[in-house]
Order: C-alpha cells, then sequence, then structure tokens
RNA sequence: GUACCUGUAGCUCAGCGGAUAGAGCAUUUGCCUACGGAGCAAAGGGCCGGGGGUUCGAAUCCCUCCAGGUACGCCA
C-alpha cells in the first residue's frame, strides 16, 4: 500500500516544478519536502510546511508560495480537497471514497499488511542479547531482547531478510568461574565438606538444582575432575534454559555465535596481526604517555608485560590491553575481530543492541574497526539505558553473581508475556526505565496491553455473534461506511509510515505508542457504530462488518509487530 | 574528573525544527435492557530543570550551569 507522506511529497515537489517552470515561482532548490499527519483533524490529514522553509530563498512570503503550490497541484485519487493556511502551510484532505476502498485494500493485504520495500530483499543483523550463559536472564536484560526482537520486526516489515544473533563466549573467566561455583555445589551436594569462596562464586540458587540433577545423572563420578566437565553441563543447561524463556516471547535467535570459533579459526591472531601492521600495538607494563598531563604512569600494578592497543590515539580515552600479561586476550581483541567477521558476512545493516552498562565497550571495537582502516558506519549500537526494578516504591538491586535476581521466567509467569513485552516496549530505549512490579503483577486496567488487545477482540466478537446469526460482509456496498469508520481508516493509513520511520530510526517504541492511539480511536466507534443490532438496516450491517473485518486486520498486524497474541477472547 | 543517557501534568512516559505541548494512570463528574463495561463522554492539572544563543518559527538544534543514572579493570 501508499505510504501517504511520500505520495503527497510528490504532488507537492511537481506543483513547485511547474509553478517554476510557469515562472509563477522564482528557481530555488527544492529541500526535502516532509509531510506529516498535523495534530488537529481541523487541520487536515496531512499537512505541508514547505512554503515557510523556502519562503527566503524564494524571496516571497510563505502564504503566496503555498497558493502557487495548490493552483499547480496535480491531481490524485487520494486527495480530497487542499488548502492553502495562514503563515504558509499546505492542508490535505483525503478523499473519503478513497478511504472507502481502503478497507477493501486493508483487508486483502492481510498478515502482510505495510510490509514496505524499503530493505528491498537487503540483509540485515540484529545482534541482542549477547551474555555469557552464566544465568537466567534477568528482568533487567531482557529490556534488550525485546527491543532487539522488536527491531528485528520492524526491519522485517520494511522488507529487510533480518537474521537475530546471540553471541557469546564460553571460554572465558566466566565460564571458568561458572564451572568452578557447579564443581563446589556438586561436591556439597555428595555431601562432602565444601567451602564457599566470597568471591568469583556464582551464588545462585539454579546450581544447587544444576548439582542436585548431576549428581543423579552420573553420581559421584566427577568427583575429582576439575572445572571443565561442570562448565560443559552448566553451559548446556543455561542455554536450554535461556531458549526456552526466549520462547515464551516469541523470541527465536538464528545465529549462536561462539567466540571460540574466532579462535579456532585464527581470526583473533589475524585480526591482532593486522592491527599490530598498521602500528596500532606495542607491548609495556603500562600504556604509554599520551602527553596529557592526566596519564600519569599507574603506580606500579605488578603485572608485567602486556599488549596494548593505541586506541588514544584514534581518540579514546586511553589505551586499551589486547593481551594480558599472561598471554591470554581480553575482551577487546576478540570482540574486534568478531566485528570483522560480521562486516565480512556483507550485511547492509547491523544493528548491535547493548545495555548502557556496556556502552563504552562498543567504542573500542569503533576504534579497532578503524585502525584496520574500514568505516564502522553500517554499525548501528542502540544503546538501552538500564531498567531500575522497583518494588513498594524501593528499588530492587539485581546481581546474578550475589545471586539476587528477578528472572524474566518469574516475571512472566506473575503477569503474561505480552505485558512484558508491551511494557518494556513502549518506551524509548534512552529511558531509564523504572519497572513497577507492583503494578506489572496487577493485570487491572492500569494496563494499556489489556485496551490493545480488547479492540481485537471485539473485532472477533463480532464475527462469532455475526456466524451465529447467519450475516455475513460478502459484497458489502462500502458507501454505507460514516464519518467515524472513516476517522478509524485515517488513522489505520499511518502505519506505514509508523513501520518506515520505526525501522529507518531503530525505534521500535513508536509501534507500542500508535497501537494505544489505534485502538483509543476505535472503541469509541465500536460502541457507536453498531453492526449487528436489529435497527441496522441489512445492507448497512454488511458494510460495516466490511469495516470490522479491516479493523481485525490492522489490530492483528499491530500485535504481532509487537510479538504479542491477538486474542479472539478474552 | 572524563564520556554517554536523562530532566515535559501528582505518577509513568510520548512528542522525527512547525500551527493552541499530548497520552495512560491517579483525581472529579456523568453514561450500563445492544457485537464482552478490561468500555464510553467530560473536567481539572504545565515558567517543557535554569540561563544564553541559532531560526520566520525551539520541548526539539548549539553553548553553559544545575540535578539524577551509567560506564570508565591486564572482568565480559
Amino acid at each position: 500500500m501508499k505510504l501517504l507522506p511520500h505520495e503527497h511529497a510528490r504532488l507537492v515537489e511537481s506543483a513547485i516544478q511547474a509553478a517554476q517552470a510557469a515562472g509563477e515561482l522564482p528557481a530555488f532548490a527544492i529541500p526535502a519536502i516532509e509531510i506529516r499527519p498535523p495534530k488537529k483533524a481541523e487541520q487536515g490529514d496531512y499537512a505541508c510546511a514547505i512554503a515557510m522553509q523556502v519562503a527566503k530563498a524564494a524571496g516571497l512570503n510563505p502564504y503566496e508560495i503555498a497558493e502557487k503550490i495548490v493552483k499547480h497541484l496535480p491531481t490524485a485519487e487520494f486527495v480530497g480537497s487542499v488548502e492553502a493556511i495562514k503563515p504558509g502551510f499546505i492542508n490535505f484532505r483525503l478523499s473519503e471514497d478513497w478511504l472507502r476502498a481502503q478497507v477493501e485494500a486493508i483487508i486483502a493485504e492481510g498478515e502482510a499488511l505495510y510490509t514496505l520495500d524499503l530493505g528491498k530483499g537487503k540483509r540485515a543483523q540484529v545482534e541482542f542479547l549477547s551474555a555469557n550463559p552464566t544465568g537466567p536472564i534477568t528482568v533487567g536484560r531482557s529490556r534488550g531482547a525485546i527491543v532487539g526482537d522488536s527491531i528485528a520486526r520492524m526491519l522485517e516489515a520494511a522488507g529487510y531478510t533480518v537474521e537475530r544473533e546471540y553471541y557469546f563466549n564460553n571460554a572465558g573467566k566466566q565460564m571458568h568461574d561458572l564451572g568452578n561455583s557447579l564443581r563446589i555445589r556438586y561436591l556439597e551436594a555428595l555431601g562432602r565438606p565444601v567451602e564457599i569462596p566470597e568471591s568469583d562464586f556464582y551464588k545462585g540458587e539454579y546450581l544447587i538444582d544444576f548439582a542436585r540433577d548431576l549428581v543423579a545423572e552420573r553420581g559421584d563420578a566427577l568427583a575429582n575432575e576439575d572445572w571443565k566437565p561442570f562448565k560443559e553441563y552448566a553451559e548446556q543447561k543455561m542455554f536450554e534454559w535461556i531458549k526456552a524463556t526466549l520462547k515464551r516471547l516469541d523470541i527465536h535467535h538464528d545465529v549462536f555465535f561462539n567466540e571460540n570459533s574466532l579462535y579456532d579459526s585464527g581470526a583473533v591472531n589475524e585480526t591482532l596481526a593486522a592491527l599490530e601492521a598498521a602500528g596500532y600495538v606495542y607491548r609495556a607494563t603500562q600504556p604509554e604517555a599520551s602527553g596529557d598531563e592526566d596519564n600519569e604512569p599507574a603506580e606500579d600494578s605488578g603485572k608485567g608485560m602486556a599488549t596494548w592497543f593505541r586506541s588514544a590515539r584514534l581518540g579514546d580515552a586511553k589505551d586499551r590491553v589486547l593481551l594480558k600479561s599472561d598471554g591470554t586476550p581480553t575482551y577487546t581483541l576478540p570482540d574486534i575481530a568478531y566485528h570483522l567477521n560480521k562486516f565480512n558476512r556483507k550485511f547492509d545493516l547491523l544493528v548491535n543492541i547493548l545495555g548502557a552498562d556496556h556502552g563504552a565497550q562498543y567504542k573500542v571495537v569503533q576504534y579497532g574497526l578503524r585502525a584496520l582502516g574500514i568505516d564502522p558506519a553500517p554499525l548501528h549500537v542502540i544503546i538501552i539505558q538500564l531498567v531500575r526494578m522497583v518494588r513498594d516504591g524501593k528499588e530492587v538491586k539485581m546481581s546474578t553473581r550475589r545471586g539476587v535476581y528477578d528472572t524474566l521466567d518469574e516475571l512472566i509467569d506473575q503477569t503474561s508475556a505480552d505485558v512484558v513485552r508491551y511494557m518494556l516496549l513502549a518506551r524509548s530505549p534512552d529511558s531509564h526505565l523504572n519497572f513497577d512490579l507492583n503494578l506489572a503483577v496487577k493485570q487491572s486496567n492500569e494496563n494499556p496491553v489489556y485496551y490493545i488487545q480488547n479492540a481485537h477482540v471485539r473485532c472477533a466478537g463480532i464475527f462469532r455473534e455475526a456466524a451465529g446469526r447467519g450475516t455475513d460482509d460478502a459484497g458489502a456496498d462500502l458507501s454505507h461506511l460514516g464519518e467515524a469508520e472513516l476517522r478509524f481508516i485515517r488513522k489505520a493509513l499511518e502505519l506505514g509510515d509508523i513501520i518506515e520511520v520505526s525501522a529507518t530510526n531503530l525505534e521500535p517504541h513508536r509501534i507500542a505508542f500508535y497501537a494505544h492511539e489505534l485502538a483509543s480511536v476505535f472503541h469509541p466507534i465500536y460502541d457507536e457504530v453498531r453492526a449487528l443490532h436489529s435497527d441496522i438496516a441489512p445492507e448497512v450491517a454488511r458494510a460495516r462488518l466490511r469495516f470490522y473485518r479491516a479493523a481485525q486486520v490492522v489490530f492483528r498486524r499491530v500485535l504481532t509487530l509487537m510479538g504479542m497474541s491477538a486474542p479472539e477472547r478474552m
């Protein structure tokens, strides 16, 4: 279906050109023409402020320009009327006949409603939730999962082929600690005397459960093993858990990328060599003096020779360690190698969702790519601000390591997958959101999720009832649709713009707000425009049923875009 | 201290340089013989953190100050 802002912009552009050709407007460069729905309904369905933008260049007053544009505007089937208004706005009103016809267009598109060709078969990758499987998904981390998956859905709607990727490292210290923690829990489960370490230990109860399972499966066969088999076991169990949790939210990753493969393939060493060849690597016990007075030599770190990345030369606050003094890499080096690998896979668009606590790290990766002569521009990093969990008005602190956490599973249990998705989606990623656990659990009418889903339920209810009465919407004459129904169709036709803007700016929260607006346009109509009442003439009823058929299509599409269910009844 | 993010209604938050700044919740007042009232109608509530600037036009862009969050490790 058409994206109306673009359609209108095209008209305005040719009108300006026509006016210039006719000598009624002077020659000037035409800037990008923006068309959008105005705030007030009286101001029309779509408005354009171009006349004011070009007034100076044209040397005319804006209203005069607007009038000339209107005069030369080509006709189009979707335009009902056009008007030049006071300061210099051009206000468009959609043709009512054309609007009515959109009911059929919407139904015809169905589940693919407003699938755009913005991505035109381009490939996009969205990486999200990447973290080592050391514990269950916490509520805090789930925000990135929902935003990531929602961005993927918006990109798919925009026409991209999307891959969802999860990057993890099962070879580092965290996983070593996890294995060792399970080993201790295992010995504990066997009744052996153990001491729970103060640090480098995962205290979560899930490891006690894993240990019990392991004893049940293997008895004391592993009593003399080191951390490794325990790490393998914990990793496998954790991934099963993580995937099961994600499945409840209808989130599925296409690729689980293991950092280890970058070592196996030699990519890590190659990356180091490339950085070295580019002159960005040196060996020292501490970073080079950069000339800044604050770069005072750290008092003897006692750490020995490390290998450093001269990232400060590219603008970083300081140089970073690539290889520790024991010769093993820090996360920075494989991270750079990983991104090289991503770039080599030739995606047209790369999106990476990171929590604010990792917000600084991506810059180091960008410096790494730059050092290798790669422009990091195709990589879009979305920094998600942290979620502050609030219960009873007080903040709830979470830490996987200390074993204090609210799991996403618990939250879904207490509310629903739909509620969790909506509440975490309906905020700009930049906002530091307070997640009120009391409110989320409430399931009352304070919750917008039900308001939106109820619109779909009401449509479904109409057709259940209609089927019972033996009436249907076949062969409807849409001229019976009134002003109220057209109000909804106008709003529904904005969905395409929402998808375009959300996908282009990677701002999926827009669809959540749109969904609520759409529902708030719908509900009064549902109240007012009866389809099955005995007073309603059959041909009018048929047309209204057709309208509700289209409304249901739109709500189903919107809910699906948000990864939510479209219930038939509640 | 440096970098990033935030500051808009009592609360939680939208607002992609345009017209009189919006929504939900909460508060107050009306609507239930109809497709599920988890609904509808209406009201009150705002120096858009402060101050400068750019612009025909600023909540939006720039500078600065104030307040809060996060990160600044040879952890990831």
